[in-house]
DNA sequence: AATGAATGAGCCTTCATTCAT
DNA sequence: AATGAATGAAGGCTCATTCAT
C-alpha cells in the first residue's frame, strides 16, 4: 500500500491560498508569504511546489478556468434549446460559487496581471474565446451569424464589466441584478433581430 | 508681479507621466523613478510635490476623471435629444483621446489599485455614480424610472467591459466595434421597454 | 555470511559525484542536490553517509588525495635513480588521470575552500608537505640540503601554479608543456647548484 | 563652487571593503552586506553604485589589476638592463602592498569566482598575458626566443603558485623566500640557455 | 526649486538540513 | 536502506522615502 502523496493535496489547497489571499489583501502585492501563510505552510514549500511566483499566480487562474469549465459543461447539456444554452452560460458565470466576493476580486487582480505575465495573458485570451464561443454557438441557431457574433461579444463584455462592478470595492447593486441585467440584455436583442427577420 | 510658479506645470507633467509610466510597463509594478523618469524630474521631486506615490497615483486618476467630464459636459449640452445625449455620454467614452491603449490599460490598473487604496476606490465610486446618472437621466425621458435605471445600469456595464477588453493585451475587435455594440444595446432595450408602453 | 553493505559503494559514488559536480558546474555553489543527482540518489542519502556537506567536500578532497598517493607509491618503487623519483613525481602530477579538467577545477574550489574549512586547510598542508617531502628526499641525494629544499620549494610551487592555470577557464598552454616546463626547472636548478659544487 | 561627488570615493571604497571582506571572512560567501558594513554604508548603497554583486566583484579585480600595473610601468622604466626589467617584474609581484594576506587571499577568491563569472575570467586571462608578456619582453633580450616564452612562462605559473601557497592559510615559508625563488629560477634557466650560446 | 545621496524594510528565492515513513 | 516532505535561515535585490545641500 503505497504511501499516497500530498503533492495534488498541497498544490490544490495552495491555490486555493492564493485566491484566498488575493482577495483578502485587496489584491495588491500578494506575498508568497501570505498565501504559503493561508495554506499553513512555508513559502519554501509553494516554491518548492510551484517553482516561482508567477507559475503559482497562473496556475491559480487555470485553477479557476476549470472550475468554470467543469461547471459550465454539464449545464450545457441539460438545457433543451439554444435560449437555454444561453441561459446556462449566463448562470454558470453568476453561480454563487463563481461569484463570490473572493473569485471576483482575484478575476480583477488576474486581469491586472496579464499585462506583465505572458501566460496570464495567454489563459484570458483563452477564457474571453470560450464565453464568447459558448454564447455565439446557441445564439447562431436563433439569428444571423452576424448578429450571433455581435450578441455575443456584447453579453460577454457584459458580463467581465458587471464583474469588474463586484469586484471593485464600491457599492454596487445586489447581485441577483447582475443576471437579469444579461438575461434581458439578451432578451431585447433577440427581439430586435428577430424583427429584422430570424431564425 | 509675482514670477509664476512651476508647481501646476510640474504636477500636471508628472500626472501625465504617471499615465505613461503605467502603461509603458504593462501598468504592474510602476516605479516613482519611473514616473519621475518620464517627467524628466528626479524621484525626490515627485515625492515633494505629491507627498508619497499613493497621492500620485490617485492624483493621476482624478485628472482622467476630470478630463472626462470636461469632455462629456459640451458634448451633453449639444445634444438636442434625450436619445443624442445618450450618444454623446458613449461618445466621449469611445472618444480617441479616452479610449487609446494608455488611457485604457491606465484604467485597468486605476481599478486594481482600488482594491487597496481608499482614496481610489472613493473615485471609482464617484465615476460610476456620474456615468450611470448621465445615462440615466437622459433615459428617465424614454422610459420610465425603473427601466432607464436598469438600461443605465447596463450600458455602464457593458462600457467598463469593453474597456476591460481591449484593456487586456489580446486579441479584441477593433475599436469602432466598441461603440456600435452599446449603440446597439441602447436601441434593443429602448425598442423592447417601448414595446412595453413608454413614456 | 553477511551481505556485503551498499555503504562503501555508496560512499564513494558520492564523493566522484561530488567531484563530477563541482567540474560541471565551474566549481561555485555546488547544491547537495546536485551532487546527489550525479550520484543518483536523494540529497538525504548524501547526508546520511556523510554528515553535512562539509565532511563530503573533505571526503572528496582525501579521496584525490589518496588517488595521488596511490599513483606516486609504485612509481617512486619502480624508479632507479634519485633523478628518475624526481622525474616519477612530476609525472604522477601530470598524469592524465590527474591532470584532467575536472580534477583540476575541483582542486582549485578546494584551495578556495580551505580558506573557511578548518579540515580542509589541514588536508591540503598535508599535501603541501607532501609533495614538497617526496622532491627533497630525492634532491638530498643530488644536491646541498638548503639547495635540495629550496628547488623542491620552488617546484611545488611551480607544479600548483601550472594547475591553476589550466584550471582557471583561460587560453592556457597545451598540457603537454607542463611536465616539460617543470623537468626543466629541475634540470636548470640541479646544473646551477651542481656548478657550485654540491654533495 | 560645486559640490564635488562622493561617487568615486564611496566606489573605491567599496571596493577596497570587497577585498578586506573576503580576507576577512577566509573568502567564501562573502556577503553584500559584509562588503557593506566594511565600508560603513548600507547594502543598498553597493548595489546603487555597482548594479550587483558580480559588478562589484569584477571591479574589484580590476582595481587590484590597476593597482599592479601602475606599480610596475615606473619600475620597468627604471630598470637600465634586461636583467633589471625582469628583476623589476618579480619585485612588483611580491611588493608589500600586493603581496599582504588581505590582497593574496583576495586573489585566490577571484580565481575560483572566475570560473562562473565570464567577466572575471576574462580579467584574468589579461592579467596572466601581461604578466607573461612584461616577462617575455625582456627575456628576448637574453635568450632565443623559445627559451624566452618557455622561461617566462613557467616564472609566471611559479609566480602564481607562491601566491597560491601564500594565500592558502597554510605553513608556507616566510615571504621573503618568495622572491628569492624566482629570482633564482630566472638566473638558473638563464644560465643554462646561456649554456647553449653565451657568456 | 531641485536633486544626489543614502537607507530601512521587505520580497523572492535558494539551500542545507531534519524527520517520518 | 532510502526518500519525499517540509522548513529555517539567509542572501541578493528593489523601492519608496528622507534629508542635506
Amino acid at each position: 500500500m503505497a504511501r499516497p502523496s500530498v503533492e495534488p493535496i498541497r498544490r490544490r489547497d495552495l491555490m486555493n491560498a492564493a485566491i484566498a489571499a488575493i482577495h483578502q489583501r485587496g489584491s495588491l502585492d500578494v506575498t508568497m508569504s501570505e498565501i504559503a501563510g493561508f495554506a499553513g505552510v512555508s513559502p519554501a514549500l509553494a516554491h518548492h511546489y510551484f517553482g516561482g511566483k508567477d507559475q503559482l499566480i497562473v496556475a491559480s487562474m487555470r485553477h479557476l478556468l476549470t472550475e468554470l469549465r467543469t461547471n459550465v459543461i454539464p449545464a450545457l447539456g441539460a438545457a433543451e434549446t439554444p435560449r437555454q444554452r444561453i441561459s446556462a452560460v449566463i448562470n454558470t458565470s453568476f453561480a454563487p460559487e463563481q461569484f463570490d466576493e473572493k473569485t471576483v476580486s482575484a478575476w480583477l487582480t488576474f486581469y491586472h496581471y496579464a499585462q506583465s505575465s505572458d501566460n496570464a495573458a495567454r489563459l484570458l485570451t483563452v477564457y474571453f474565446a470560450r464565453l464568447k464561443s459558448n454564447l455565439a454557438d446557441a445564439l447562431r441557431q436563433l439569428v444571423g451569424p452576424d448578429d450571433a457574433l455581435m450578441i455575443a461579444a456584447g453579453a460577454a463584455a457584459l458580463i467581465d464589466g458587471l464583474y469588474l462592478r463586484y469586484g471593485v470595492r464600491t457599492g454596487a447593486p445586489p447581485h441577483g441584478h447582475a443576471r437579469a441585467l444579461v438575461e434581458r440584455y439578451i432578451d431585447d436583442a433577440l427581439a430586435a433581430a428577430d424583427g429584422t427577420g430570424a431564425v
